[in-house]
RNA sequence: GCGGGUAUAGCUCAGCAGGUAGAGCGUCAGAUUGUGGCUCUGAAUGUCGUGGGUUCGAGCCCCACUACUCGCCCCA
């Protein structure tokens, strides 16, 4: 009997040898790159006290509503997104204490309970970085600096940044009133999910895609227009620095995230050439987060951008990822002796980081061949009993088919680029 | 949670008034016995997503289910 075949889970992916080069490489650069900007790396646990997400994130948001992985009676859930652990264990290890702004980076697996689409996943990865403790216009620059120049490194280049203020929850209150006042009047107009949204969180309805809904809102009252000086000055402080910098951007007053914790600067990078999942960073200030779980008032900001949909941009933009590491020697054997040694020779040559393999299949010295050149091996050496008896032998290299002889007692300490032009 | 699309060899796909399956690529093996790339020859692999129905007969028609996929919602 044929056993039934498990298959993976739903909106989760296998990655492959040859994407695994991929994203090795695109880590090892962000690395770097956070590197550069001082900023250092942290990891957290797969899954948190559920409490954790219901308090950070907000408990009516979408993500903590639905799309949770909870479990053990809900008391933990994989974690949906980075922002809360990390601020989470900044106040468990006391990191307010560091020197300086703390500037953290990671970049992790994140589990959201979403139907899969085009650029969305149930497990997916994203790379993001947090900066605790200033509230100056000048880290928010740093930031999206840092995002776009990322992006730019990694041959995305065609993207719209676009950026946006929305205060803090006092100060969108008024704004709220008067926003529901005038959604009431166009009632009648309304989707029914933004009707829903009229009491619970009609910041939402801002963002809608309706179109109808889209031309009723342009008339709606401006959340800029009821912000206090101080977050305006820092807005347009923030604007006025992008400029200087040279970073191109759109004012979106509708740009309104989906997380709670959202207070003043939000920003998000979207690209057209994604689907219609298109937002590939997004990020903002939270200045009340670190107080809401359980440390002082401390303002921060951040931003995470999914690995996927910048991986399928970079191959978009055909960017040039670095070639799969080939194999340097494949010893090609025949009889008992050969292949005893030949196992001998490859412990040997491997202490050395010559990379190097052979048959286990006991195949014919076609086969083998064959083998070493569909690996990409740079050369070959065949060994059998004459080899061995003589203790000499030739060694190929495989892009013109040169040989060149050699002695079997110093194939363990042979130079390769003698023979490589 | 709600819509649309798709479901044939490992991969990409073809198939037809409905008559019990094909190609290319890949894999494996050979082309005067111990040497790759080109070429040629040959081989293996499918209960045609699952279950039911119509029919003498279904991969092809109908129904259900499932998976995948795209979209809504939301997000990275």
């Amino acid at each position: 009997m044929k056993k039934e075949l498990i298959k993976k889970p739903t909106g989760t992916l296998d990655i492959l040898p040859e994407d695994c080069i991929k994203r090795r490489h695109l880590e090892n650069e962000l690395i770097n790159f956070f590197n550069n900007y001082n900023y250092k790396e942290i990891r957290t646990p797969t899954f948190e006290k559920t409490e954790l997400f219901k308090r950070g994130i907000g408990d009516y948001t979408d993500v903590v509503s639905k799309e949770m992985y909870s479990f053990h009676n809900n008391e933990f859930t994989l974690k949906p997104e980075m922002t809360a652990p990390v601020i989470r264990a900044y106040l468990e290890n006391s990191m307010y204490n560091l020197p300086g702004v703390v500037k953290l980076f990671y970049i992790s697996n994140m589990y959201r309970h979403e139907r899969p689409q085009a650029g969305r996943f149930r497990e997916f990865s994203q790379f993001g970085a947090e900066a605790i403790g200033s509230s100056s216009y000048l880290i928010d620059a740093e930031m999206i600096l840092l995002c776009i120049k990322i992006l730019e490194h990694f041959g995305v280049g065609n993207v719209i940044t676009k950026i946006n203020t929305i205060g803090s929850p006092i100060e969108r209150k008024d704004y709220l009133n008067e926003l529901k006042k005038f959604l009431k009047d166009h009632i009648g107009s309304l989707t029914d999910t933004s009707k829903n949204r009229l009491e619970k969180n009609p910041l939402r309805i801002l963002d809608t895609k309706d179109e109808k809904e889209i031309e009723i809102l342009k008339s709606a009252p401006r959340l800029y227009d009821y912000l206090n000086d101080s977050t305006k000055k820092h807005f347009v402080n923030l604007l006025n620095l992008l400029d200087k910098l040279n970073i191109k951007y759109q004012v979106d007053y509708n740009l309104v995230r989906g997380f709670d914790y959202y207070t003043s600067t939000t920003f998000e990078i979207i690209s057209n050439d994604l689907g219609s999942q298109n937002a590939i960073i997004g990020g903002g200030r939270y200045d009340n987060l670190v107080e809401e779980l359980g440390g002082k008032s401390i303002p921060a900001i951040g931003f995470a951008c999914g690995i996927e949909r910048l991986l399928f941009l970079m191959e978009k933009n055909n960017y040039k990822f670095p070639s799969e590491s080939i194999v340097n020697l494949f010893i090609v054997t025949f009889g008992d002796k050969a292949k005893d040694f030949a196992l001998k020779t490859l412990i040997a040559l491997r202490k050395r980081n010559i990379k190097c393999d052979t048959d286990f299949l006991d195949r014919s010295i076609k086969s083998q061949m064959k083998e070493a050149n569909k690996i990409g091996s740079e050369f070959t050496i065949v060994i059998g009993d004459s080899e061995i008896d003589t203790n000499n032998a030739l060694i190929k290299r495989m892009k013109d088919g040169k040989e060149f002889e050699i002695s079997l007692n110093e194939l363990e300490k042979i130079n390769l680029d003698k023979f490589r032009n």
